[in-house]
DNA sequence: ACTTTTCTACGAAAATCTTCGTATCATTAC
DNA sequence: GTAATGATACGAAGATTTTCGTAGAAAAGT
């Protein structure tokens, strides 16, 4: 009855991830070439991993065309909220505001990414109400 | 050469770190107890998995009394840097305002975590200069 | 047609993580 | 001193992740 619970990507699964975030619905080929600066995987590594992301129910797979058509599942914010949460939970004891304060406090954040910021928080206060 | 670079935590590390912070210096019998809350692990299987933590330089061990005593090597806040820092750079390209975003509309944080957070950026603002 | 190229499928090995049973050693209780 | 208890050490199995070699199917080139 469970359709399947898709799982928390793996450091190697994400790289896989961010490509097609980038790129676009990609072959395996053209993964492995957009990977291929420094990963230094085998193209068949990279086959297999994007085979078993399917099943796993991470990557979708179009297998129309002989080359088969590889997208992400989920989108890039969805699975950004999946591990922010997760870690969060598990490092954090749930708590949203440490887990900002040590965001900024170990990556120096730029004067308009703190803008950014403010901004949100405005939003934010804002609809609390 | 390379002294040791320690690894970042496991899942299942993070939980035995999270209850040597949360209350000190422990032997294994002592850790064993406070994760018997769901988790369900032989007691055995938490002294190995602490064994090899102190072989990875995650905890330290004294071993003066014959019930080791076991502790974080590296403090709470630093852990979490050093996740936040990997996540940041593995699934937000290194982009902290954005991963704040993600944190912030994930979890519903309180007026008085907005409030700490807005605090905290005033700080930074302060100082970048 | 047939040879070369370009794919996928499959299986299996290596590496890491998690689990626990058994052995053994030290301490305490009798 | 011997038995019972409480601890660590060790080894090994299971699970998952990562890696890649080889085989075979499909397409393209000649």
């Amino acid at each position: 009855m469970t359709p399947k619970p898709i799982p928390r990507p793996t450091d190697t699964e994400l790289e896989i991830l961010n490509v097609l975030w980038l790129n676009g619905a990609s072959t395996v080929k053209q993964v492995h070439e957009a990977l291929s600066g420094g990963s230094q995987r085998g193209y068949t590594t990279v086959l297999k991993l994007m085979q078993i992301m399917s099943e796993k129910g991470l990557l979708e797979r179009d297998e129309r065309t002989r080359a088969h058509i590889y997208s992400a599942h989920c989108d890039e914010e969805h699975t950004q909220r999946q591990l922010m949460g997760d870690l969060l939970d598990r490092a954090f004891s749930g708590s949203a505001s440490k887990l900002v304060m040590q965001a900024l406090a170990s990556r120096e954040a730029s004067d308009e990414e703190l803008a950014e910021i403010r901004q949100l928080l405005n939003e934010l206060e804002g609809e609390s109400q």
